[in-house]
DNA sequence: TCCATATATATCAAGACTCATATATATTAG
DNA sequence: CTAATATATATGAGTCTTGATATATATGGA
């Protein structure tokens, strides 16, 4: 991944929230952060298409669901990045994106992982 | 400065050399950036212009020359990015615009501080 | 004052990006 | 096979970004 490929992407808040949700949870299916996000499922799914064309994230399929996360082999330079955006003045968004998803999944999830079987 | 705003300034190339020029040499005015990066100067300008204004570069003025620097009070969060952006695949193009900044200025500069008086 | 240099800005056309909407594809259940 | 759900993709309009070009502004010197 070029740095251009990722400073792009970051360039987008909806982005920015994605990656940042899938670093804090792991990995979720697009619906989640579709709702999670309250963005159409068609622009989620856009832009997470964007971002696993770049490397920035992965996915993979189970079922009828899609669980994407942030790519396991991200260079050093890039994770550096996405580290330094957990302490950028958006924190409060992505803290909202994180309390929507928990309160939007079935009762007694109380953590943020993949729901149902994995 | 926000996220939105570092990003996509970082976003396209020829700002990330220019940051990348000034956090290498300190400080340097339009003329010598646009030599360095073989760019017009209108194009130089029109990018400083816009990172002056989000905050990531600052500028004095010095009779007719105005010199750009990285902006001295940057967040911690953004100066980790530009930090970052420092060990990226592209540092081959930043090597080769100091290179020619170098080899731009007047005989005798060995190094690539502001030149003549400051 | 007039000129030269450094820098900034205005304009315009081309291209990229984004959203909304609609539709297509894939997988599972029945 | 059919229906239903999850996800992806196509299309069109509107907006933003960019570079090229021309021009304006500012400073210093003759």
């Amino acid at each position: 991944m070029t740095e251009g490929d990722l400073f792009s992407m970051l360039g987008h808040e909806a982005r920015r929230r994605l990656v940042m949700l899938l670093e804090a949870c792991g990995e979720l299916c697009v619906c989640d952060l579709a709702a999670a996000l309250e963005l159409p499922q068609a622009v989620v799914s856009r832009h997470l298409a964007g971002m696993r064309a770049v490397g920035l994230v992965a996915a993979r399929r189970r079922g009828t669901w899609i669980y994407y996360r942030t790519h396991p082999d991200l260079a050093p330079w890039a994770a550096a990045v996405v580290a330094a955006l957990r302490e950028a003045p958006g924190r409060e968004v992505f803290a909202g994106d994180e309390r929507r998803l928990k309160a939007g999944r079935r009762a007694g999830a109380d953590s943020c992982g993949p729901r149902g079987r994995v």
